[in-house]
DNA sequence: CGCCCTTACGTCCAGCGTAAATATA
DNA sequence: TATATTTACGCTGGACGTAAGGGCG
């Protein structure tokens, strides 16, 4: 007999109604009905009536209802338990550096701490090809990074290989980070021809797979392989060199969101799509603690 | 998290140790380590500190444990719960004849029904043939019975189809049940040719795939097909006729029991030896009642 | 070396989703 | 037919057993 099953049962009978608990416990109707079965099987009594109308309790089903809210009761306390108790534990989070402004811009993400005070967050900063193999060596942590649609089956399998679960974010496409003061940044698109006059700069990690490839379109008279994002946006605020960021993941960099530098794309050319993801342990043994950043990470992030 | 995890909780505490409390718990020393790792992981915090001399409970360790035992005298108060608490229910057991009176005669048998008075136990006698398919009409059952070692891997395999689990009770051999006024029961053993002179009696399904093929053995110029035990235990008592039984299975059988009739077995021969099983749903949703049943049966009839 | 606990791995069952069936108004 | 619940079935993950590994006296 599982705890969840008395949360179940408690739901329905609050609800009158399977279908209606089903919808607030975030399960399918079906499942719900063999989750009750199985419940009055194990107890040995029928704890409810089915109607068309709905369903309500037996004598005995409203005795173990009231005895399964005290059971509650006294395990929600726990910490990290389902209810809002003692949250605690650490959790490590790894991001490529250009989502990690996104996450710490989230108001949200900061009421995790403040509704689970002793839940400790850490946020390491990390370059994508370092990302899995942080993940791995601090497991259980959770990762956000991106993406080429092409790497997807292998990072999925890969992912799961070590007993990840890989969830898509949201679709994001590259674009070229400009400074304001650059004449062209007036244009509504910079040409191709424009990218010959402008520096790139990108991460010095020899696995930078979305800049190298383009730095033939750029001015390569000059090379700029840096190894902080603040490095290469202290480099772009000043007009001297470009970058490629993803832009839905930028927004809410400080030198965009104060129009110090823009993001544009370049007539009839486009620069690589990519899919932002989360990676978190699949084992539904993680901690209380870790699955809620998971989630307020997955519901600030979808669908950005 | 399951009650269960609660219960392998509070074991580990009162025992100080591991290894006692998996013993106690009727489960494998690493099974019980894992549980409580997995417990302490979903709770999110150590609740016992391990040692080479055992474990102790941490300060939050001692309040779950306080906790768990209030919740577990909660639930166990309801029927069926794994407490002594209120065990109902109907369970109906299927026997063939041989067997009925060894669960008949046992006190345990009938200490369940004092154990948990709301507990109805029904047992029915029917024919070997017909075991398996009152198992499935009257789901959930229980069935007792034998099978030829040759039958055994269709037995099981037919019975995992239907969902049921397959359990050796005991090994048993066929002997002849002959009457105390008959001469020959004086006889240590008795010779083939003494069968000549013995008529053999049987049941009337056709399927009695025991008695049948040794028929030419015994004095064929009478032929007694009956239909239940007692008619045939009659013949036998008065001398008219003899039947092959399972040995141990009829030990508890009023005529043997009070030296009416005695099993003999014959020089130089073997009759065929059988394997009892007991046969219950090996879903782990069964009502407790019933499992209670399966576990008293076990009990006594293994190692018979 | 022995005791006690943990890790690794394979097997089997339970939980849940999807789809289809059933029941009642 | 519309609404509510049940049944069927496949997939995945969790529970437990067996066997091997590690720490401490």
């Amino acid at each position: 007999m599982r705890l969840q099953q008395l949360e179940y049962f408690v739901e329905v009978v609050r609800c009158k109604s399977m279908s209606q608990a089903a919808k607030n416990l975030f399960i399918t109707q079906p499942a719900l009905s063999v989750a009750i079965k199985d419940f009055e099987k194990t107890i040995g009594v029928q704890l409810i009536k089915r109607s068309n109308k709905g369903v309500v309790p037996t004598t005995l089903g409203k005795q173990i209802f009231n005895d399964s809210q005290e059971i509650i009761n006294i395990y929600k306390g726990w910490p990290n338990a389902s209810g809002s108790g003692d949250i605690c534990g650490d959790v490590y989070i790894f991001a490529i550096p250009s989502i990690c402004n996104s996450i710490l811009f989230n108001e949200s993400f900061f009421n995790l701490k403040k509704m689970y005070p002793k839940l400790n967050i850490f946020l390491d900063q990390v370059r994508p090809h370092e990302l899995l193999s942080h993940i791995i060596k601090n497991y259980p942590s959770i990762g956000i990074g991106y993406y080429l649609p092409s790497e997807r089956e292998s990072l999925f399998s890969q992912a799961k290989m070590y007993g990840l679960k890989t969830e898509l974010l949201f679709k994001d496409e590259f674009n070229i980070l400009i400074s304001n003061k650059n004449p062209l940044a007036q244009k509504d698109k910079l040409s191709l021809s424009d990218l010959k006059k402008l520096p790139l700069s990108y991460y010095s990690d020899t696995n930078d797979n979305i800049s190298l490839p383009y730095q033939m379109y750029f001015d390569d008279s000059f090379r700029f392989r840096l190894n902080s994002k603040e490095n290469i946006m202290e480099l772009i605020v000043h007009n001297k060199a470009v970058a490629l960021y993803p832009e839905k993941a930028s927004r809410y960099e400080y030198c965009i969101r104060s129009n110090l530098v823009r993001p544009m794309s370049v007539e009839n050319f486009r620069f690589p799509q990519v899919e932002f993801f989360i990676l978190y342990p699949a084992k539904k043994t993680s901690s209380i603690g870790l699955m809620k950043v998971v989630d307020n990470i997955k519901e600030n992030l979808s669908d950005f």
